[in-house]
DNA sequence: AAGTGGTCTAGACCACTAG
DNA sequence: TAGTGGTCTAGACCACTTC
């Protein structure tokens, strides 16, 4: 499990004696840029914390703080007795960072629901004004446009229309992506080594158009709830523009302010 | 600034040995419990990190651990070269931390706009089954309902409907209410040693009902976003149930998932 | 200059996991 | 039993604030 030859190229070994940045700090950017860089694989082990440390010439205190934040951030994860780790977008608890509909009713936290996802549409477009300001790209840059339905307890909730670039997901099909394994946050992880570490989204009232409708079968003109999504890797680049239409009957949007204990 | 008699009841200076718990949980438990037991007044230095280490009998790094995780929960802030505080709730930061309402137009998180505040209704009432629920509370008991009209830039936006129980606020009158010199927390917290940590919210669409046409001046079924807020203090309680109506025609409802770096 | 929090170190010991 | 992360310590030095 442990990796000898670790820290080979010396620009990514060396910690920058940056003007004023704590060490910690420059050991942190040290790390994402390793895994940035592809250095670990997604799920892959890191070598222990003193194996690193001493790499750096650090202190083995000062590692574990850099280390901590990259935690909190979900770009790592630790495992007592077992190792440090990339974190992976495949499991429940990234799935529920990003999914946050839930039936309404009992206003303690309910076990979470998955939805079930269908592809109603996959295209290739070219980007929107709307789409390209919110990916950080021009008007008329080639996109992904790919429309999904959600269901829960079988009936359909969300119509999920999310952009991607065509060229930071060259290659994707919607084979592929209907034959996902996992979460699309897993695709992008796994497959394009991108991955998504946090997300902006805005919520607004919004009548349900023609084409709501026809997708999540509701009357013309129900409130519905719309909310956009950016996602964002490292570096805070957008990656994804996600618009969901929610049918909120039923079902809540939930959003939590501040940190729990 | 400092105090010197400072830990002076036994019980709460001594750090219980509880099995398995870290030390640094169980000092940050007794930290909670002074701050709780109004110890200190909010906006109060307490001792330096090297008093109340050595007084509780752990060593700086230990103290320095809970005081981290007090920090990041927005009950502790710290000052460098002054002290560390308990946290207020009258500043930007905290008005932002829980209104989230912006107007749409630029992604990037633009100047936040202070809300104008008109109180609209101020009643003594008996709680309702949901309120009741949400408050922890039986139906029937006496609460406070007051409802507000929010404006942003001369327009009303929001229609709040908050509802606190008149045992936990008893005294509040719609004069103290209205004259308040900050934001309602703020008042909470420092009329009634109140701090509200962080809230729980659920969002979702409705059409304008004629309570809402009236008070925002919209036309009748437009679809509106309505928000309920729990808000929590130590140890969970709820404290304040709240249901915003928010007019989302030029204005949106913006959410962070997961940390910014 | 004195006092505060912020950073960094070096090392000890514990708890958990795996072979 | 060996290796990993988790906790705790004791002390040094730095940066910022106040007097």
């Amino acid at each position: 499990m442990a990796v000898n030859n670790f820290f080979q190229e010396p620009e990514l070994a060396t910690v920058a004696d940056s003007a004023g940045v704590p060490l910690y700090r420059q050991v942190k950017r040290t790390l994402i840029r390793l895994i940035e860089g592809g250095r670990y694989a997604p799920a892959g082990c890191l070598p222990s914390e003193s194996v690193i440390a001493s790499s750096l010439h650090v202190s083995i205190g000062t590692l574990r703080r850099a280390v901590d934040e990259l935690v909190h951030e979900h770009v790592l994860v630790r495992r007592q007795g077992k190792g440090t780790f990339v974190a992976m977008h495949n499991n429940d608890r990234f799935l529920f960072q990003f999914f946050h509909v839930e039936k309404r009713g009992l206003e303690v936290t309910q076990a979470h629901e998955y939805p079930a996802v269908e592809c109603v549409s996959f295209e290739r477009a070219r980007a929107s004004e709307d789409e390209a300001a919110a990916l950080g790209m021009r008007t008329g840059d080639p996109v992904f446009r790919i429309y999904n339905r959600l269901k829960l307890s079988g009936r359909p909730v969300v119509f999920d229309r999310l952009c991607i670039s065509a060229l930071t997901f060259k290659g994707l099909t919607e084979k592929r992506f209907v034959d996902r394994q996992s979460t699309v946050y897993h695709l992008y992880q796994h497959d394009f080594g991108i991955t998504v570490l946090r997300a902006q989204e805005r919520a607004r009232a919004a009548g349900a158009t023609r084409e709501v409708c026809k997708v999540l079968g509701v009357q013309p003109d129900l409130a519905m709830l719309e909310v956009h999504r950016v996602a964002l890797t490292f570096g805070e680049k957008a990656v994804e523009y996600r618009i969901s239409t929610i049918d909120t009957r039923h079902h809540d949007y939930v959003s939590l302010l501040s940190k729990r204990s």
